[in-house]
DNA sequence: TATCAAGTGTGCATTTTTTGCACACTTGAC
DNA sequence: GTCAAGTGTGCAAAAAATGCACACTTGATA
């Protein structure tokens, strides 16, 4: 059992059912809408790990430009869920684009239940690891004061110019003889 | 007539032949092989915008496992080539897994060759771009002065403690009071 | 409800930094 | 030799940073 919180889109109130059934199984929480159109309030009011979109372009009601729309617009969001996409027709065009807008793996109907749920699992893992590791940097990278950052920069416009002091200070945006002030406050 | 260079790699001899010449009509150099354990030395020699890989896993020679293997090899060296690859076999599976080790695009035998020359050059001039997005990047960040680089890593600090001002001037290394100036003055 | 720690926003005098300009050099190119 | 471009430094005026004080607000806790 994973303490994931699933949201399964489909049209197809009988689809949508049983995937509700087996992914209840394995995972805490799972959501099902009818429509995608009601996901951005989903993600706006609560945690939501994986997605699984299911583009059923032979109703006519949610085709599959459709469904690449909303794959966009989710992932275009702040921090965006993993993204899973169903088909029932095995069209490598639809895998290939859905690829490059950001899925996150993708299922053919009739799918595999194992091995739907180890794709969603993998898929949330993944996510979770970038995440970890923006965090990461972005917390060391906040550790420096204003001080460090400066002299750091000042290292770098110097080496970069060459040590010419009138360009670098050109670069700095700061005048000649505060260049010189900061070159020996800092010992450069 | 674009001027790109291109390499085709496929273990068939009379495709091989196909392609080039279709390929010819369209670009400034082509180049066929029939192994990709050829491909490092060629990238090592001299310039290639993109690669078309043919995972042909019906004769055994070649198979899709390999393919897949050359694809990731490819696109871990330091400044790839778009690689569009070609399959046999309108297999889901492949064309996702391709796409998630960075595969440009895709295209399935028997190809469109309009289309398949279209792709080529999408493919090559979506890398160009964002290899023109990291030098601009990288080259604003040897222009900005020291204000910019101040007020960047003010708002990111601002940021990071929810506009906690007492911890943001603590990590910052100035004063309480000072940043209350600094937010003022850059309208933070 | 009272209280307390932690934070906010601002004023003010003092100290520090930045700035602009001046001056006397050095250096390499032509 | 000279000329443009750069260096290193002094100095007074302007700007910014600092420490401290004061009057708040807020959320948790006894």
């Amino acid at each position: 059992m994973h303490n994931y919180h699933i949201l399964a889109i489909d049209d197809n109130e009988a689809l949508l059912q049983t995937l509700k059934l087996i992914l209840k199984k394995e995972f805490a929480v799972v959501g099902t809408v009818r429509h995608p159109n009601l996901v951005p309030a989903i993600l706006a009011g609560g945690k939501v790990d994986a997605i699984l979109l299911d583009m059923n372009f032979d109703k006519g009601r949610l085709d599959c430009e459709e469904g690449l729309y909303w794959l966009n617009a989710i992932k275009k969001r702040p921090n965006p869920p993993a993204i899973i996409l169903m088909t029932a027709f095995g069209d490598i065009d639809i895998a290939v684009r859905a690829m490059k807008q950001g899925a996150d793996d993708f299922v053919t109907k009739p799918w595999d239940n194992r091995e739907l749920i180890e794709k969603i699992v993998a898929a949330i893992e993944k996510r979770n690891n970038s995440d970890n590791r923006q965090k990461q940097e972005t917390e060391e990278d906040s550790t420096p004061t204003l001080k460090e950052i400066e002299e750091e920069r000042l290292r770098k416009v110097l080496k970069e110019t060459g040590r010419n002091i009138t360009k670098s200070a050109e670069i700095l945006g700061i005048s000649r003889r505060t260049l010189y002030n900061k070159i020996e406050k800092y010992g450069l």
